[in-house]
DNA sequence: TTATTATTTGTAAGTACTTACATAAATACT
DNA sequence: AGTATTTATGTAAGTACTTACAAATAATAA
């Protein structure tokens, strides 16, 4: 059986590629029952310059949608088989002017008749099939373009992450991973500071008997992000020690765990949220954006070397 | 306006490419978003070698529709990166046995849920267009399996020429054409000899005058075929001097003049036809099969060199 | 058993593009 | 006018395959 059927769709890309393939190795035999001297790569150019001469190479790479360095190389491939001559543009001495040599506007007719019988066959051959290959490409195409399969493929996988993160409230048990989970980003790119040791070693202490909460969101089993509220005063808390283990980034894991902190607390009766953070830290301030964070004009002293930024958010209503 | 409206399917081959390549990077983006240390064009091998393992180079291979060389390089980069392990075969020592490691073995659920995900937006993005690109493609690739294009435009374009070939009846201002097409052919193969150059100099005298005929093809405006019937006696003729330009050959010209020549020869009261050639002519040999000619069993001593079969028509009816 | 042929694989080089980088000419900005 | 930036091009190297070739082992014929 093959193995395109199995697999299904998720394989297209290797799936076009095979019949890109044949096609291509087709289109070589075309040219050789004309005994054209021509290579089937040379097309879109020599068509170009044929119909419109005059025309740069940058100018004929984006009419046939392909690069100016793929441009170049054929250009010097058609120079060499005297079918064009090129020479510097008049007015801009940078520019590579092309136009049919004498040889190439001979062959000029024979690859006309040639495109007409191709034209004719391939029409012939996708009338052939129910779904036209011609039209289904042009329609992938403008698809892709709207949303890339990239996109596509992450918010389909977010919904089922949405569904499959657990938020879970911090019992002692949970120290280690919290710990875990901090340590491994700040090192990444700080170093771990006596502050954090304090907070990290002894949430119970220095977090929940302060009125502060924790949170952690399990995913596959395990605990892979975590977020703290510290309370401030009555109405300020605190938003920090957000870590999400880098295997899960990009899940939309923190933002969870940020929607989840802040109602708790709005329900701890909270009219403002404050968070510290590093501008070099791109991801993260992103996502407190999104939270709805704003930086804070005037900011008061930071007990944390690594920052240099501050946001706050207000809870009206 | 897009170069490929233009044209439209005849760079059929050039469109499939470009969607190849966006799927293709767009693939690759989709590995980044889940981490994974992978790279697309190892899927299809991976995948087999997950499912079913203990299967080879060549096996695996074929079930993927790709060259054993494309096979053994990206088993090559696999074991590179330790997902996959490879063994000589126990019973065929020839064969590379590929198995999933156990860092591969770590990675496949992770993949699998991957391509899930994949196929999932794949089957979306295809629900969305009116012509389904997978069908498409698969029909595609049966269209062409049954009739290569090559074939389908060589059809076209026999059609075409058969419109456009004009068959003409010899007068001496063709002498010099006569002489030149069959001087162009013998040279090819063997040296013009001296009952060749009586018959090419003078057919008047040798062919006309001895109740024989000479046919020609124009096509294009020049005369690019001859064709002869030589008067053996009242019912046997035979059929000689068939010369095509190299230029217009594969264009059914051939099998043209073959034809009016059968007819003409029936007009004359021919029972049987005789023709003269060599085994190395294979394309000519295949013409003469099908206007019907076959191979004689017991020959008569031919007055030329080059000749080493003869074949005979008989026209009944 | 030995010689020949076929099978299995690996490697090199080619294909039709791409991205990345380098260079020269033109344009914009002080 | 002199400098910085942008534009146009060419070249090199990479990509994901292919074909062509070479070498080793297995199967078959003599």
């Amino acid at each position: 059986m093959d193995f395109f059927d199995e697999v299904g769709p998720a394989a297209l890309g290797s799936r076009l590629r095979r019949l890109t393939d044949t096609m291509t190795s087709q289109a070589a035999e075309v040219y050789d029952l004309y005994h054209l001297p021509f290579e089937p790569r040379w097309f879109p150019v020599f068509c170009t310059v044929a119909q419109e001469p005059g025309r740069h190479v940058g100018d004929i790479a984006e009419r046939i949608g392909q690069t100016h360095a793929a441009v170049s190389q054929v250009v010097k491939d058609l120079a060499k088989h005297d079918l064009v001559v090129v020479q510097r543009g008049e007015a801009d001495q940078r520019r590579s002017v092309v136009a049919l040599s004498e040889k190439g506007a001979a062959l000029w007719p024979a690859l006309q008749q040639q495109t007409a019988d191709v034209r004719q066959a391939t029409e012939a051959l996708l009338a052939e099939t129910r779904h036209n290959l011609w039209l289904a490409i042009e329609e992938m195409e403008y698809a892709l373009s709207r949303q890339s399969l990239g996109s596509r493929v992450k918010a389909l996988r977010d919904e089922r992450v949405t569904d499959e993160v657990r938020l879970l409230d911090y019992t002692p048990a949970h120290q280690p991973d919290f710990k875990r989970l901090n340590v491994e980003w700040i090192e990444r790119y700080f170093r771990v500071e006596a502050a954090d040791l304090k907070a990290l070693d002894y949430p119970d202490e220095y977090i929940l008997q302060r009125g502060g909460r924790i949170l952690l969101a399990e995913y596959g089993g395990q605990v892979v992000g975590t977020c703290a509220l510290l309370k401030m005063d009555d109405t300020s808390y605190e938003l920090a020690k957000m870590a999400v283990s880098p295997t899960a980034q990009g899940l939309g894991i923190g933002f969870q765990l940020g929607q989840a902190a802040i109602t708790q607390a709005r329900a701890l009766g909270a009219r403002r949220l404050y968070l510290e953070s590093n501008t070099k830290l791109k991801p993260a301030l992103s996502l407190y954006h999104k939270l709805g964070f704003r930086k804070t004009v005037a900011g008061q002293p930071s007990p944390y070397e690594r920052c240099n930024i501050q946001m706050e958010l207000l809870l009206t209503s």
